[in-house]
DNA sequence: CTGAAAGCGCTTACAG
DNA sequence: CTGAAAGCGCTTACAG
């Protein structure tokens, strides 16, 4: 527990015998070095083993160099994927990765009040799967702080997330061309405001490539799963207790598919014969039980909004980007005709 | 994007009429304030909405109020529970948490040897599953910075894991009882640098068991799956196309022991009458298949590192802890007696 | 209990 | 291309 005073840029100043300011242009890389001054002052630090305080760097430079990704369900597998993205990109630029657990409405509340008072203390902002009011996307706007959400996506706020609508769509009509016409939904958690949108377009996807094949939808078959596995086993359960049950599901995570697949084959139905499921997002685990899901890469989505925001704070810009992440249906084998 | 002026403690020391020293010290309950000018503070702080610079704070208290977690794959599911557990009890303790990939034993060098230069910037630190030299150790310890592991364990640093040895001998007992003799192990990835130590005392655990019910241990019997899904299909399969397969199997991760699992299925195994597999963690998605497995709670981890690091720094104090994390047998019905 | 002042370790105009 | 100096927004002895 050596109290050593840490190396500062002023011992890297004597050291090399040029100035402060000298040493913290050299070591950023500006331009306006002469090389062999650069050499020194970096052949100094290097010896002393200088790293420059980033508390002292955010404070006199009036940019923080980090950017804060706020996850509503730290935890959970999509949230984890995200946030290895932006670290990845993020630390590649020099900037620190700072996480935040914004669970629930009064949590949100309050982080987007303090997300606002974040003026040259936070450079960037991802928000994934957080679901903003209108009024705090206008807020967070009219900041200088770069905002990209994940999952959802806001008037005026980049964001990268799938077209979840033909997403959904497309699940669902691979069951139709199976020949299935009861087909069960298990969405999100409509009553959830934190993560409603991403549940209600999957939803409207599901509706739509019924309507097209002239299936009317049964409200019976929809049912709420939460974004999480016991969710998923509850619906099942529930959608098996119909009278008419449905031939075929679809869960909107994998995490629910996964946790209604478990039900379906503990209540003694055969995977697919009986019972077809499909997820989505091809969890890593999806395919140990050879599920049929759309996939999509969390991780690349992270690192998308997290080069967004390192690009245009390095521009000093703020522009608009939306990305359209890509989207394929995985055919496996918890998918077949009815029988 | 209008570059509104932060608030700072100046704009509220204005408000209350008190010095910006006093301001500080009320906003951070020091004692020290009389009631009646605390109040006053309290009211002008919020009013305009004043949050402190944490970059200002930081440099002038000489302490950085944020806490690096350095996870070695930094998407899993292991490390994602433990980040939630440490970013609940520090945004709690008015702490900052911040991720940092550590991926390989360059990545692991680097990173170490910054740290050491992080006196003052970094308070503590927690080390998710990472292998340390131990001249990295020594360097740590000599360090006031609180570190703790989590995964492994190193003489004077402190740590939270479970007693892996005997947690290894539960799962293997439970398929000795059930009567099975030729027991396969998939392990982690001995040849790791990054992850060795969990990895070999579950294997001892596993050589324990097996050489206390008077079998001896079948080299053919013993693979590595890397921890990954992938390693596990892979390992199930080697063991699989053994001339005499075992009878059941102990996977030391629920990851590996589900991708196992699924190949064993797809090959047409029935599970549990053919097959029995165990795995480790209880992963949330282990119950969908019924998985036993060894159950651990990396989340109650990551609390635990991170209030060990809150109280010690607020006593100022660097102790030496360890805890021995809670572990349990979960049987579900992927374990039967061999037929 | 409160204030004036120094200082934390950088960056950034401003000169030269 | 380089340096001297001001300043970023706090905290913390030191007085009182």
């Amino acid at each position: 527990m050596a109290d050593i005073r840490s190396v500062t840029i002023e011992d890297v100043a004597v050291a090399a015998s040029v100035s402060v300011a000298t040493v913290s242009r050299a070591l950023r890389g500006l331009d306006n070095v002469a090389h062999s001054t650069r050499q020194k002052v970096e052949l100094a630090a290097a010896e002393l083993g200088y790293v420059a305080n980033p508390a002292a760097a955010k404070l006199a430079a009036g940019s923080s160099k980090t950017i804060v990704v706020a996850v509503s369900n730290i935890a959970g597998w999509f949230s984890a994927q995200v946030v290895g993205g932006v670290e990845a990109v993020l630390s590649e630029a020099g900037y620190d990765t700072q996480v935040m657990g914004v669970a629930g409405p009064e949590a949100r509340r309050h982080f987007v009040a303090s997300a606002l008072q974040m003026h040259r203390r936070v450079d960037g902002l991802v928000m994934v799967d957080i679901r903003l009011e209108p009024d705090e996307v206008d807020a967070l706007r009219d900041t200088d702080i770069r905002t990209v959400t994940i999952g959802n996506s806001y008037p005026g706020l980049s964001s990268v997330r799938p077209d979840d609508i033909s997403a959904a769509r497309l699940a669902v009509d691979h069951l139709l061309q199976l020949g299935h016409r009861r087909i069960g939904l298990i969405e999100g958690m409509p009553d959830d405001p934190m993560r409603t949108e991403v549940s209600w377009r999957r939803r409207e996807g599901y509706e739509q490539a019924l309507t097209r094949a002239g299936i009317v939808v049964d409200p019976d078959l929809l049912h709420t799963g939460n974004f999480s596995i016991e969710g998923g086993q509850d619906a099942m359960a529930r959608l098996l207790a119909l009278s008419k049950p449905p031939t075929a599901v679809f869960a909107i995570s994998d995490e629910m598919a996964m946790g209604a697949r478990g039900v379906a084959v503990e209540q003694g139905l055969r995977i697919p014969e009986d019972m077809s499921v499909v997820g989505f997002d091809d969890h890593p685990l999806a395919q140990t039980v050879a599920l049929t899901t759309i996939r999509q890469d969390p991780t690349a989505s992270g690192a998308h909004a997290a080069r967004w925001i390192v690009e245009d704070l390095r521009n000093d810009a703020c522009n608009l980007h939306t990305h359209e992440v890509d989207v394929e249906l995985v055919v496996r084998r918890t998918t077949a005709p009815p029988c």
